[in-house]
DNA sequence: GGAGCGATGTCCT
DNA sequence: GGACATCGCTCCG
């Protein structure tokens, strides 16, 4: 099996609604302690900077949201609920804010250790390990202070994205998930029909 | 299976 | 002090 290439910076160098389309279908993997753990992208969001009151960008650069200033491919992980973790890839040009969220994954690789990081007993449902962004990054082992602004086109990073050639078929666009503000745009994206994707 | 709701830390005003 | 890009539990049908 041929190794599958790890996106490149140029990838994420697009508006966020684009770098998200595209993002469907490709592979997340976090290297855990020398397990692979790898879930295929079914769904994000895109947030955009100044003319968006729902991203976190919208209010300007600040301690915690300015990796979504600076340079595109890099991990923008913040603490939500007072228990969960997101993640988002920034996007644009370093100096132009943007973002997208990883909504929910289909687990491929490393199950019971998802599982496990998830405090589940089995892989029974494995609609409970990456389905919904806080899920994601617990069945992932990502948290703020480890992984807030790597670099995810370095495979050394311990989180990367993948393309195995996969083609995601239909795309749907949807309104984004839990935000009050501007909840009518849909820049909520996923592939039709996937199972995993959170709703 | 779906509506309702509580838990709980961090950031910005 | 309030809002928050969530989740899992309860209760009801």
């Amino acid at each position: 099996m041929a190794k599958s290439p790890v996106l490149p910076r140029a990838f994420y160098v697009h508006p966020p609604d684009r770098v998200a389309q595209r993002l469907l279908g490709k592979v997340l993997v976090r290297r855990l302690e020398g397990v692979r753990l790898a879930g295929r992208i079914v769904e994000v969001e895109a947030y955009f900077g100044f003319d968006d009151p729902a991203s976190h960008a919208f209010v300007g650069k600040t301690l915690r949201n300015e990796v979504l200033f600076g340079p595109p491919g890099f991990a923008y992980v913040y603490f939500i609920y007072g228990m969960h973790f997101c993640l988002n890839f920034s996007c644009e040009p370093a100096g132009w804010p943007g973002g997208v969220l990883l909504r929910a994954l289909e687990p491929l690789e490393g199950l019971r250790t998802m599982a496990r990081l998830r405090g589940l007993a089995s892989t029974a449902n494995p609609r409970l390990l990456t389905s919904g962004p806080g899920r994601l990054c617990q069945a992932l082992g990502i948290e703020r202070e480890m992984h807030n602004g790597i670099d995810v086109t370095s495979s050394r990073s311990g989180l990367h994205v993948e393309d195995d050639g996969f083609a995601p078929g239909e795309i749907e666009a949807l309104p984004r998930v839990g935000i009050r503000k501007a909840a009518d745009r849909a820049l909520r994206f996923a592939i039709a029909g996937n199972r995993f994707v959170s709703g």
